[in-house]
DNA sequence: CCGGATCCCCGCGGATACTG
DNA sequence: CAGTATCCGCGGGGATCCGG
């Protein structure tokens, strides 16, 4: 098995979902957030949703989760020290997709 | 609608898909292929996926696909120009996965 | 040699309702 | 406020067989 160097997959299993790209935007951009706020910067998610993926980003140590045992709740989530390792990651998956949509449409024409 | 912005989701869906990557990788690496020799370097994937994961690919012109009216047909694969522009894309994320890969090692233990 | 056509399974993701 | 619990449709991906 040569091919077992592709190690590709392993970054497309931890940024696969609907979600999560966007998700991993807003706290990169706003630093720590709530789950309400979170759920206020994208209306259409659900909540099932949101508590999915943002458990599945925890999972992998991408994302901090911070429960303060009080009435009402409240939790914070944060991009963890090992998810700012992905920033690069996100930034080139993000300039290659401007230039694609740029691509898409003079393909339309 | 500010968060339209985040591009990540374009570059996802051009590589999401099961075999992609790792056929993206064996392009990158050995030029040109043909359909059989892609089928050889990757053992577990059946034909249809083979054919799917391609048409897919050059549906969004990341791959040429040239056929050779003969028989036995003839079919050879190879990364177009605008394809090329992946490679930075791939390469940052294969190094990403990789440390990844270590770091769960390292979770275990 | 290079596919297309069919059938099937499973998990993602959505809708909705309920709780401490 | 921040989640569970349940139900369900859809599409990705596999197995298998057929065709030029």
């Amino acid at each position: 098995m040569e091919t077992e160097l592709c190690k590709v997959d392993e970054a497309l299993s931890i940024l696969v979902g609907k979600w999560k790209p966007i998700i991993l935007l807003h706290l990169f951009n706003r630093g720590t957030l709530r789950f309400s706020e979170l759920k206020r910067l994208m209306p259409d998610i659900t909540q099932k949703m949101l508590t999915k993926q943002l458990r599945e980003l925890e999972e992998e140590d991408i994302i901090n989760r911070v429960v303060y045992p009080q009435v009402p709740p409240k939790v914070e989530y944060s991009i963890s020290d090992y998810g700012r390792s992905l920033q690069p990651v996100l930034d080139v998956m993000h300039e290659w997709g401007s230039t694609h949509t740029q691509h898409m449409q003079e393909k339309k024409s």
